[in-house]
DNA sequence: CGTGCGCACGAGAGCGCTCTCACCATGCTG
DNA sequence: CAGCATGGTGAGAGCGCTCTCGTGCGCACG
């Protein structure tokens, strides 16, 4: 635990190599308008003597943080116990890191806490904002949107269909749902169920929304809420042998309640996919390829995502646009599916 | 994507208040010296003004950034692609809010990023660093220590063996293995395998040390050499199998390789743990509950990890210490662990 | 009643940077 | 050859805050 050194000043490099402090800011800053000769003297000035620019000076005076908060709300950092956070905050940092921006993580801590984040956004310490709260009633991303801070959000958040400036990354949940269903059915499985999601998040409800456009006449007796955990898994799975024991497909909201549905099925004596077929959705790596038998799914290309959230909101920021109004502003993106087959369907 | 608004200034409250800006300082920082009437006034002018104080400013002059950053190397990602990197994030964000301390997370891409991240903590964005960088070879530690960021480590670094000034928490990996092993000899197994983790880690290298420490005299036929991944968990229980087919329990370095081994031991027609007792070690959630059978496993407290090392960093930053030498400078912190006792051993 | 002390407050100097603007060479046009 | 763009450079103001000092006041003391 060493101590931080005093570090030299724009001052003291323009002393250094002979210009003012204007012309070594304007070299720091890409040199633009500045002889060859001097640029080379500065290059060498700042080498020497190590100079690093104060961001905080910089800050003070641009109004800029080249910085943007991550919002990982409590309930989100349960699911996201899975790589699925790791996955998307790479994207996101690799896209941020990119363009020379930092990245400030705020993970919120019960509902109390927002409060907090909503200050901190308020206060102007970053230039924008990733938001993840995909709950229907999260009050969130109303606290941040009033906040004022440029925001982009994972997933779509549930207030959204009613308001047009909201920008935010999701996969196609429904049309991904569509295609596992449509699989199942080509695989010429007829009584095809489906484990919901925790239905107060979009995925879960978009998901239910694509299996319903392709079972449209599916009875409610083929549908199973749970909460995209195992055990909601089997609870779910349970209740559908019960209510329909020749259920012959399960298209599961996520692949850890496919785990769990794939318990009960085993322990029921079914084959999968034999007597049932399975689907999963996320493709959650160490969990899809370890299941018994390997679980199909829907993959979305989670990086990808994160990479694309950060990427739209560094252009509402203006950082990307070239010319001021070239890039129209950045509207939401729904990022497509891919169905991935193993051995459960 | 709204645009930021023009906030007030230290200056605007002062006048409302009718008061000097040193005044509205004093207060918003504390209020010592300040005749009660005043700093009510204040107060009142702050919240009608909804002032927030600009960070960019205030670092500009005290030189502290109440930031910490988080430092991930790429390798550690992917290790992370599982709970632990989200719940020690958790851990250390619980207590960087508590200290009203903002986490920046640095996530390393490839090699060529460390200098960048290395720039970065030299140019004092941050007040201190968390680093996770477990791997002996690691050029990442060097250079943060070069460039006088105080820092504390997240598992012990490999060549911390000799710096009597790197702060660490870790888990007591060795005691840990000790104690699973000691489990299976309690059980009556004599013939305990292990299945090592990637070497280059002090993890994995610490668990090998461990089980040596109970198996003094186990042959080196014993020991198979994994990555800690399910799939070099079953490379490493073919090659046991292969050596010492009579072998009656394995010790896996982590719960993933534990997963491997399960299923080569379940495909050789072994019973577990019956013929085979396996104890993993993580006690890693979706997955150590999930196995067939619920695998036995050393837990580590990986939420308190996270937590013990921004206490350990603040502190060292004299952000908590009430007088000046009171707290003893920081040592590394070593946390125990316990056995799960499950199914599978 | 004068002196001294302590306390509460304000004035003002920076922190390190960016950015506007004025200045001074040039080089070109009329 | 005067006049005027043009482009490179420096001087200086100011971003919003903290913190040191100095000042004025009330009070206890001699």
């Amino acid at each position: 635990m060493t101590d931080t050194a005093p570090r030299p000043t724009l001052e003291a490099v323009a002393a250094r190599a002979g210009v003012s402090r204007a012309t070594v800011s304007r070299v720091v800053n890409g040199g633009d308008g500045v002889r060859d000769v001097l640029v080379e003297r500065v290059r060498k000035a700042v080498d020497e003597l190590g100079y690093v620019p104060n961001q905080a000076a910089r800050s003070l005076v641009t109004r800029r943080h080249d910085a943007v908060a991550v919002v990982v709300a409590e309930p989100e950092t349960r699911v996201f116990a899975d790589p699925f956070f790791a996955l998307q905050l790479r994207g996101i940092s690799k896209e941020l890191t990119a363009h020379d921006n930092q990245l400030v993580l705020l993970l919120t801590e019960g509902r109390d806490d927002h409060a907090r984040v909503g200050r901190y956004l308020a206060g102007g310490h970053v230039d924008g904002a990733l938001v993840f709260s995909l709950h229907l009633d999260d009050p969130l991303p109303e606290l941040i949107q009033r906040a004022g801070v440029p925001t982009v959000f994972g997933g779509r958040p549930g207030w959204s269909g009613d308001r047009r400036d909201v920008v935010y990354v999701d996969s196609d949940n429904r049309g991904g749902a569509r295609d596992a269903v449509r699989h199942l059915a080509g695989l010429g499985r007829t009584r095809i169920a489906h484990i919901t999601g925790a239905l107060d998040q979009t995925s879960a409800a978009d998901r239910l929304d694509g299996y319903r456009d392709v079972m449209v006449d599916a009875g409610p007796g083929l549908i199973a809420e749970a909460d995209f955990t195992p055990a909601g898994g089997e609870r779910a799975m349970r209740e559908l042998l019960e209510r329909c024991p020749d259920v012959d497909a399960v298209f599961a909201a996520n692949d850890l309640t496919a785990v769990g549905a794939l318990r009960v099925l085993r322990a029921s004596g079914r084959r999968v996919p034999d007597d049932v077929a399975v689907i999963g959705f996320d493709d959650m790596l160490p969990v899809a390829e370890q299941t018994d038998p390997p679980l199909t799914t829907v993959r979305q290309d989670i990086e990808e995502m994160g990479r694309l959230m950060a990427r739209l909101l560094l252009r509402g920021l203006d950082r990307d646009a070239p010319r001021e109004g070239v890039g129209a502003p950045p509207s939401s993106v729904v990022l497509p599916t891919t169905l991935v087959r193993r051995e459960s369907a």
